[in-house]
DNA sequence: TGCCAGGCCCTCTTTAGGGCCTT
């Protein structure tokens, strides 16, 4: 067994002016657990909701092996009220990579969406995690992801995950994000070689025993997903099997279609004017694209009446974008 | 030389084309 360690020091941000947000995330799912069917349980998210904006503060460091958790180790308990954070954080866990385990979640049988759905205890099988990419660019084949965000919906301690990621090319779009080479392209940033077997290990630390991860993004299924399988293909390493997707913008284009609403466009910005959401920071940046579209969800399953169960239906997996390429060039 | 992303959806369509959506 080869165990690799590392520290990920993957959030140094200002963690202030987020109290509105704090406030709407619990009565979002409030309302949302209240109106929606009980199987649909998400937890409003607890004591610790980080910064939102401190992309240009965040920082990456590679150091020996230790274990300093602010938020999750528990040797430091924190109060579970939503208060105004003005402080700097820095959540470092300890990333024991186990191939061993690795390889044994990847031997999973790809799973049959359907079954899923129909589990009665769906809620206490799914960790819904909401997550975003930027890149230096549309092609999956060409260009490279910068950063990375992700939230787990049950909240809790290091319910978040972000990093910048060095790409190890120019940064031509920087316009769009404000993420430019110098900040990528430097020791200091992993690269997703380095970051990947993190993020793996970080997710399998939010899965729920013998559970699945349905992961959540807008136009995943045409952006970010194949995006993210070229870059896990690049690496030598695939989807984990319990890893499912939802897409938001089919759901959007539902919602439009159903009528009865001012919905005018399906983008996340359309989506967030919609339902009035205001999130602090400027958009294109990973987690703030994150945690818009966190609170776009429970709004936009409870407007389309979907349970979580409704949710997985609708979910795809990696197997599926494959098997719809396949159909296409055959097609062809 | 020409292309330069790709899939979904709509319609003035289906033997197609263009807009939307993601960075």
């Amino acid at each position: 067994m080869k165990t690799g360690s590392m520290i990920f020091s993957f959030l140094q941000v200002p963690r202030c002016r987020i109290h509105s947000l704090a406030n709407n995330w619990g009565e979002t799912f409030r309302n949302f657990n209240n109106t929606c069917e009980k199987n649909f349980s998400i937890r409003p998210l607890g004591s610790r909701i980080y910064g939102l904006q401190g992309g240009h503060r965040k920082k990456w460091t590679r150091r020996p092996i230790t274990t300093d958790t602010e938020e999750g180790g528990g040797t430091k308990s924190r109060s579970t009220k939503p208060e105004i954070l003005s402080e700097t954080i820095s959540i470092s866990s300890t990333i024991n990579v186990n191939k061993t385990q690795l390889g044994q979640l990847q031997e999973v049988q790809h799973c049959n969406i359907q079954e899923i759905a129909q589990n009665k205890d769906l809620s206490s099988l799914v960790t819904v995690i909401v997550f975003d990419i930027e890149t230096t660019g549309f092609s999956r084949e060409n260009d490279r992801t910068i950063e990375i965000a992700l939230r787990d919906l049950q909240g809790g301690p290091n319910s978040t995950f972000q990093t910048l990621v060095n790409p190890q090319r120019d940064v031509t779009n920087s316009a769009i994000h404000g993420i430019t080479t110098q900040m990528v392209n430097k020791p200091g940033i992993p690269r997703m070689e380095d970051l990947v077997p993190i993020l793996f290990h970080y997710v399998q630390s939010r899965e729920k025993p013998g559970g699945y991860v349905l992961w959540v993004a807008h136009n995943a299924r045409v952006f970010d997903v194949p995006f993210i399988i070229n870059e896990l293909r690049r690496c030598s390493r695939q989807i984990p099997p319990n890893w499912l997707f939802v897409d938001t913008l089919p759901l959007a284009r539902e919602l439009m279609k159903s009528g009865g609403t001012k919905l005018s466009a399906t983008s996340l910005v359309a989506l967030r004017e919609f339902y009035k959401i205001e999130v602090e920071g400027t958009a294109h940046r990973a987690m703030v694209d994150v945690n818009t579209l966190s609170l776009i969800l429970p709004r936009l399953t409870c407007d389309l009446k979907l349970t979580l169960s409704g949710l997985v239906e609708k979910s795809f997996r990696e197997v599926d974008i494959i098997n719809s390429k396949k159909k296409k060039k055959n097609s062809d």
